[in-house]
DNA sequence: CCAACTATATCGTGATACGATATAATTCAA
DNA sequence: TTGAATTATATCGTATCACGATATAGTTGG
């Protein structure tokens, strides 16, 4: 069970885990600038990559790996800034669907924009990380 | 600036996202079955990972990108439940260096075991993520 | 048509990283 | 050499956020 570890092991694990924090720290970062905690930026992207009718609460629960009621929370304070709508179903009255104001489609454009950058940027590092570890 | 993004590219960044979140959670809970916080986890790697005489404080803070004070307090539970030792330095006395306990190079060999294994059979798919990006 | 289930929401709590601040040790320049 | 600036670490109070426990409304299956 219990495999033998190098140094280097060691050493490659917690290099790849500096590269993936780096990464979450430029995204917080850029998240911030942009007026959003870094689950609501999670939250938006989750919302707009979903099909027109899948955007409910419990499915950013799901893409979130979060608990349903956490993901409510989340889009509470969505809704409060202005950055999202719930719209009732007629289908199953339970649910709403979560829509992005145009605010919020703006803001995830420029986001995503940068991140799809960042992501183009560090992934020659990333790759060489995980070979390294296979 | 803003790039046109197309709906696939939103999904290729929310299913990246989803990739990272899973591995997370994978590894937050391998971490809490070995009765470690995941900052705990990674803290226990960096300072493995580091060579001999670079173990400080302020070494972990750098390695988990937050503030020197808040690898103080990290340091300070992982002390307290007999994971890490302060050893007071002669060169300068400011610093000290922290070692692993014998437990918790254990647990650290343990979660680092299946954490390669984890990477490993999760890097198809994250190469896969990260070319769908360029 | 009621019992089980599903989707979502509310409330109180605990954990943790932070800002502001403090202290001790070190370094550097006059 | 000494004192001002810098470095390394620590303390304290606070804000945030996901969670567990629980609640409610709506839906479905026997």
């Amino acid at each position: 069970m219990t495999a033998n570890l190098t140094d280097d092991d060691y050493a490659a694990l917690a290099e790849f885990r500096f590269a993936l924090r780096q990464f979450q720290v430029f995204s917080e970062e850029r998240a911030a600038e942009a007026g959003l905690k870094p689950q609501q930026h999670q939250a938006l992207l989750a919302i707009r990559a979903a099909g027109p009718d899948d955007a409910t609460v419990g499915y950013v629960a799901q893409r979130l790996i979060v608990k349903p009621h956490s993901a409510s929370e989340l889009i509470d304070r969505l809704e409060v800034q202005g950055l999202v709508r719930r719209e009732p179903t007629q289908s199953d009255r339970r649910r709403a669907l979560i829509r992005l104001t145009p605010q919020a489609s703006r803001i995830l454009s420029d986001l995503s924009s940068v991140h799809r950058e960042e992501i183009r940027r560090l992934q020659p590092s990333l790759v060489a990380h995980l070979s390294r570890l296979t």
